[in-house]
RNA sequence: GCACAGGUGGCCGAGCGGUUAAUGGCAGCAGACUGUAAAUCUGCCGCUCCUUGCGAGCUACGGAGGUUCGAAUCCUCCCCUGUGCACCA
């Protein structure tokens, strides 16, 4: 008696925002041994500790390892210490810096931290490729590198375009897919996820697998997730990113922000929602059933509920929508202490504005917040403010300063 | 090492002796509009100061010098990047 859903359910929830599975049969013969055998898949996802900051852009994969846990499968995440060394020239066509010891160490650990806030810690299998990587040696090396041919390499297509147009490839760049390939051959992967742009190196773990007379892993990949702009991809650098991390009211804030089109894929790689639960969400919303910013509503809700938890995101949803609907202020903003010798004006009872924006960091510098004021963009207790001189009533003055889409409370004690 | 082409504001990219804090595009910020948005339109988009004026000062075109009344723009040296050559020749 099995403990495993019938393949068919586990492929429904497996395949639900796939951008390309090789191979779906491949992947339903691999289910249907497991159920028989009882013996779990092992799921294998790499990372570089490169990028400390998770984004919910890497939770697009992450939330298919958590499918595959909650199948009963188990996660294996291979943290890339060792390949790290070498940088993963997938993507830009520049060599990439490798990465210190220490940095590396230091990423692991913020990475881990952070995947299991989705991810089960009982059923995650933790590995470093090191383990095997460092013990492989000159030898080693040599025959890994055997396997494969130069033109197998250029069949990647930015080492191909690099090569045309005369661009440097440095050699141990070419080592990077065989390292991949080679922890799945190492952690007899059954199925290996990541991103579209990895499809190469995801092969590769086929073909070496192959090589060494194991059952070709499954390669499943996901798209890569747009940014808020619904352009770009998501990415801490492009400024259109969300961090796991961020507090409730900023992560719901920014979720409202994004277009109504790209809410749909949110639903679908940010949520566990079904894909038949979505598709008649859309519906409703063509239908004019459903009002498009109810379902970013609660889009923003889920999503923020899932890190935060359900009563952070309905004090962010109650405070977002006193903020940008009624134009009102929320209850709780951020207070800041003020010393009044930092923004004393001309006046004792006086205060500048200017600097007020930027010690309450609403502004970068002095200069801009004076354009911000001249450009009426400024308001005090919901009042415009065209002046940059302030009169405080009395001390300790409490005041809502707000700039655009962000307001906060300075409280300046006197003297 | 030699030759050629380059290094301009967050990025791309004009300017090649003087109204140049530096055209234009992207990104960013704000305002209007909306359903919070997106799209669109408008304004802003080096820093500091106040008497907030179409104000004053400072800093900026790889680095250091120089020429000049005046340089991102000309000269010298240096640093860096890209490409070619450096085997057949």
């Amino acid at each position: 008696m099995s403990t495993f859903l019938p393949v068919d359910e586990q492929l429904d929830l497996l395949q639900k925002g796939a951008a390309e599975i090789i191979r779906v049969s491949d992947l339903r013969e691999r289910l249907e041994e497991s159920r028989k055998a009882g013996r779990p898949l092992r799921i294998k996802a790499g990372f570089d500790p490169t990028a400390p900051d998770l984004h919910l852009g890497h939770t697009v994969l992450i939330r298919k390892l958590r499918h595959f846990q909650q199948l009963g499968h188990t996660v294996i995440f291979l943290i890339g210490d060792s390949t790290a060394l070498i940088g993963d020239p997938t993507g830009r066509n520049v060599t990439r810096k490798p990465l210190t010891r220490e940095q590396i160490n230091q990423n692991a650990e913020t990475y881990k931290a952070q995947i299991f806030k989705l991810l089960d810690p009982a059923r995650t299998e933790v590995r470093y490729n090191s383990e095997w990587l460092d013990k492989l040696g000159y030898a080693g090396l040599i025959n890994l590198s055997a396997k494969v041919t130069l033109s197998q390499m250029l069949d990647r297509k930015d080492f191909l375009n690099r090569f045309q147009a005369e661009q440097d490839i440095s050699l141990h760049e070419l080592l990077y897919p065989l390292a991949q390939g080679y922890d799945s051959v190492m952690l007899k992967s059954d199925v290996e996820l990541g991103g579209t742009d990895q499809k190469f190196n995801l092969l590769m773990g086929r073909e070496l697998q192959r090589k060494e007379g194991q059952p070709e892993q499954i390669v499943l990949m996901m798209p890569i997730l747009e940014g808020l702009d619904g352009v770009q991809k998501m990415s801490k650098s492009l400024n259109n990113a969300i961090g796991i991390n961020e507090p409730p009211a900023e992560m719901y804030g920014k979720l409202m922000s994004i277009s109504d089109e790209l809410m749909g894929k949110y639903w679908v790689f940010l949520t566990d929602l079904k894909q038949s639960e979505i598709d008649a969400m859309k519906a409703d919303i063509a239908s004019g059933a459903l009002h498009p910013m109810d379902a970013k509503k609660r889009l923003a809700f889920t999503i923020t509920a899932g890190f935060h938890g359900e009563a952070a995101a309905h004090t962010a949803a109650d405070n977002w929508a006193k903020m940008f609907q009624q134009k009102d202020v929320s209850e709780d903003l951020e207070e800041v202490a003020v010393a009044l010798t930092d923004v004393a004006g001309p006046e004792a009872n006086s205060v500048r504005l200017h600097k007020l924006l930027v010690v309450l960091g609403l502004a970068v510098s002095n200069s801009e917040a004076n354009r911000k004021i001249a450009e009426r963009a400024v308001r005090i207790d919901g009042d415009v403010a065209c002046d940059s001189i302030v009169m405080l009533p009395s001390f300790p003055a409490r005041i809502v300063v707000r700039l655009g889409r962000r307001a906060r409370v300075a409280v300046i004690a006197s003297r």
